[in-house]
DNA sequence: TAGATTGATACCTTTTAAGTATTTATATCT
DNA sequence: AGATATAAATACTTAAAAGGTATCAATCTA
């Protein structure tokens, strides 16, 4: 049984004549005539009642004209199916964000390929920085969105989208008074900060960003959840430097204000250097035209 | 495209494994390193990434490998649901079948039928005699069960049962009270048969009944459904003659009787000569095997 | 570094499909 | 009813494509 005689045969039911069909295929008779019979006896079933003069389908030749385009259609649909996929146009992108990029660049970089790409389904998943690497390797995600830290040998990196820190005070606080706030200013001050463990990265960053004005700052509080650093700022438990796109919190009892000279903290895409799904490379190609125009994140309130 | 290299590509896909491939397909690793390698050239696409000691899919063809095998599989599902068909195991039966019919052959006829074929739908349809010609040359339906009437050439028959004709009176009446009838008990009784317009074979039995018994009925009112003939024999209005079959009613106010010599009411099986449809086929054989063995058509009651 | 394994390539043989010419059967027209 | 035309089947030849054997190239293991 041979594609091309479901083709031969489908076009003979189609037009109930050895010629006319014959001449569709662009084949001359004789061979339409045999691949058909030869059809037939493979099948063990008579597909067509033929005279010299009239051609029918039996039956059996008109259920298996159904069937066979059928077939072919199915045949179609999984070529032009495999093509897109290989174009990265459809398939799955399994994406997996840290706490921190959710609030900042995932949002429309998400849209923007979604937009590109909508055939594409993207399986967001959250996860803790410290375990994205292996997801990474292992293959359980495509691609990570988090800050840059120490990366095994196998994995690229690009950088989308970079941010200052900025300062998170109680309302109350006497920063919160100030026009401006300078990061030596924060000296003193009981910090609320990510633990080293699941997010070494913004830990290191907050820290540095201290010691680059001069001291050592006072951790009294730490939690993974950024939100939670915001929620513990407001009710007036300490102060923060947290990532400025938090700045959409907006929540009561929290005032959020720029801070001259703070570290800059850079959000990008992880993948491994062997991942050869097509939706990546689109998702990167996609990801690469990112940031130019106006910033998608949104600025501080003024 | 062709379906060698699809079976291939499965194959291959399933093993990851040039040689082991090959030797499950019974042919040499050469050609199926090309057979698959003008497959990924015809669809663009890049199936499988290997190396000499490494074999494994793409994305695209972990894709193409799930649809190659869902198109197999409808083929295969195709080639053999066209062998049942042509077997006679799966498909339509239309049944074009008369009142008279329904009270009698048909229902075990159909029964039997449907036990041995139970893939085969049978659609009933009830038809008026003098209509059943025209369906079957139509091909309306595939076969009529009936009378045998004057039959156009390409109409074959084929008798299934045969029942005596019986006398129906109102049980006021003082035939009701005899323990015996003669058809000739009959004479100058008002008549109510079936009309000769729809049903002319049956018309034709009852009259030529009672001439065969030396007299000419009265006919007092004609009626095509035979249920309609019993009530109005029950409501008094006068007495007929009918396949003995209609004593199942059991109607209140009439009473059968067995009538000695009365003629034979035959039912049968007509179809179309040309008709090809494998169930017909299969339909007729079974019936061909019917009434031996105790009649399924019930008997008067005593 | 040697050997073994495995997929790709080169070259030849076999099989299969297509083309041309012809035959056979049947409907239509006179 | 016979001639003619039409259409499918058959016979034979040619072309294409699929398979086989031998060998190469690359890579992993020892």
């Amino acid at each position: 049984m041979d594609f091309r005689q479901l083709r031969y045969f489908v076009t003979l039911a189609e037009t109930l004549h050895f010629g006319r069909a014959a001449a569709l295929l662009h084949i001359s008779q004789p061979p339409l005539s045999r691949q058909i019979a030869a059809m037939e006896e493979e099948l063990g079933v008579a597909l067509l009642k033929r005279s010299t003069r009239l051609v029918e389908l039996t039956a059996a030749g008109r259920h298996f004209h159904e069937q066979a385009s059928r077939v072919i259609a199915a045949l179609d649909a999984a070529v032009r199916s495999t093509q897109a996929i290989e174009r990265g146009e459809l398939g799955v992108l399994r994406v997996g964000f840290t706490m921190s990029a959710a609030w900042s660049v995932l949002p429309p970089l998400i849209r923007q390929y979604s937009d590109a790409y909508p055939q594409a389904e993207v399986q967001l998943s959250e996860v803790l920085p410290r375990e994205l690497n292996d997801a990474l390797i292992s293959g359980a995600v495509d691609a990570g969105i988090a800050f840059p830290w120490q990366r095994p040998p196998g994995l690229e990196y690009m950088a989308v989208h970079a941010e200052p820190l900025c300062a998170v005070v109680p309302s109350a606080h006497r920063l919160a008074q100030l026009p401006e706030i300078a990061v030596s200013d924060l000296a003193g001050e009981p910090f609320i900060t990510f633990p080293a463990t699941t997010a070494p990265a913004l830990h290191e960053l907050v820290i540095g960003c201290c010691r680059d004005h001069g001291f050592e700052p006072q951790i009294r509080l730490e939690t993974h959840l950024q939100q939670t650093i915001v929620n513990l700022v407001a009710e007036g438990l300490g102060v923060s430097l947290v990532p400025q796109s938090m700045a959409r919190m907006r929540l009561a009892g929290a005032e959020f204000r720029e801070v001259a000279g703070a570290r800059i903290v850079e959000q990008g895409i992880i993948w491994a250097a062997g991942n050869d799904n097509p939706c990546l490379a689109r998702f990167l190609a996609c990801a690469r035209g990112f940031g130019a125009g106006a910033s998608p994140v949104a600025d501080l309130p003024r």
